[in-house]
DNA sequence: TTCATTAATGAATATTGTGTTCGATAAAAG
DNA sequence: CTTTTATCGAACACAATATTCATTAATGAA
């Protein structure tokens, strides 16, 4: 029966990564060989022809996969794609978790979030291009933004309402910021990375830093420095799970 | 027969404006009626469902056309929108053109067009709703972006490649302009325009002028106006033709 | 008004892509 | 070795796309 593939894995067919699943069930060599091949297939596909022109006959052909093996697993091609995202985006969290804890003494850890997300995506930029690239669909961009909002702002927000009447709506503001980050990130996987993710990173900061101090009232904080630090701190520490 | 029609018109099926056309052909009532009849047809469609999800059966009901009158049109539904846009974008850049010699004495024209660009949003918000809206689709943003860039910054790059080493790279400063702009537009459009078009425009400056002096070498214009003056000097004056 | 032109119609049809089913096969686990 | 189960592959139903063509009717020009 295929269907038993779902009935084992009991609603959650996507758990590949350690987190939460107590018991490390050893999976069969089978179903993880099967998916690493479709989402092979898949991100080399979209680097090739763009998302949205893929079909699932491509994804069996390239993966050399039966029909029926890629519907066991994935209800459609959105859904292949989503799980390549969440497991760059539980690697990166893993990421995350040792360095902090491995940095518990030293200089405040919030300020490395940018930084540490560039390294990431370079680290696996073929993944993260597909992903995140010109040729990727709208869907994972919304996602992705919805993520980037949610992990860095979101739910921190009552935070920042308590500042009186900033002269820009906090909501656009934080908009604001999502956006920036994902076009700078976009713009240098679609430019092949010609600079470093330091070099990124100090883009940024110099790119939104006086935007931020123009954005929330100025005067409520006398050192430049203090509001640029009041919002990186506002970084870390969500436990976001869309 | 159909295809006369695309013969009559010699592949330039969409030439709706003046732009370019020196005779002014009266086109067919029956062929300028369908056509509105299906753009009408696609905008409310997409409003109500999101573009993705709308077939073309979809618009040959809303329209109540023949399914061969639709191809006889447009290629596909992504012809129609992007030709959608394309009335849009001519009928904007005549009201600009219209503004610019009308005022021929006065103040800078330069510095109106992202109000004059948030004016004409929200004088056709449905329609831009419908097509740079969260319903709409990928396409028509990714297209809007590059049409910007061209619009904006992109004839002009070579004026600012004058300016030596900046701290931050200029396609970067450019590329993230766009993005800022584009995340403003559709961000009001998607919460049914809260602010007014002038207070959308402070706040694009708000956000934006700290960056451009931040982001262009802060020392070489003594005076912060200065260089912001600069950059809106390079908005307009561009032939871009997409 | 008349008439040639041509846009629109609608029904038929080929084509493509999606998602499902099921018995047979082969690989993995115990 | 035996049981379990993931994969195969071919068939199928279905939905949507895109094309065709003879017929109808609206249009613009005389």
């Amino acid at each position: 029966m295929l269907r038993k593939l779902f009935t084992t894995e009991q609603n959650r067919p996507f758990c590949h990564a350690k987190r939460g699943c107590m018991k490390e069930k050893k999976e069969d060599r089978r179903i993880s060989r099967t998916r690493r091949l479709m989402h092979e297939a898949l991100m080399s596909l979209i680097v090739e022809k763009g998302y949205e022109s893929i079909t699932v006959q491509d994804i069996l052909n390239r993966a050399d996969v039966g029909r029926s093996t890629f519907y066991a697993h994935y209800r459609d091609k959105h859904e292949l794609l989503f799980s390549s995202f969440e497991l760059l985006r539980t690697l990166f969290e893993q990421q995350q978790q040792t360095i902090h804890t491995s940095r518990l003494t030293g200089r405040d850890p919030e300020v490395y979030f940018i930084l540490e997300l560039f390294r990431h995506t370079g680290q696996h930029h073929k993944l993260y291009k597909a992903i995140a690239g010109k040729q990727s669909g709208e869907m994972i961009l919304k996602y992705l933004h919805r993520y980037l909002y949610k992990m860095l702002i979101g739910p921190n927000t009552e935070l920042m309402k308590k500042r009186k009447a900033p002269p820009v709506p906090i909501e656009i503001t934080t908009h604001f910021l999502v956006s920036t980050l994902l076009s700078l990130i976009t713009w240098w996987l679609d430019n092949n990375m010609p600079y470093s993710p330091e070099k990124m990173d100090e883009i940024f900061r110099i790119m939104t830093t006086p935007t931020i101090e123009a954005a929330f009232d100025r005067k409520t904080t006398t050192h430049p420095a203090g509001s640029i630090k009041a919002f990186y701190n506002l970084f870390v520490e969500s436990d976001c799970c869309p």
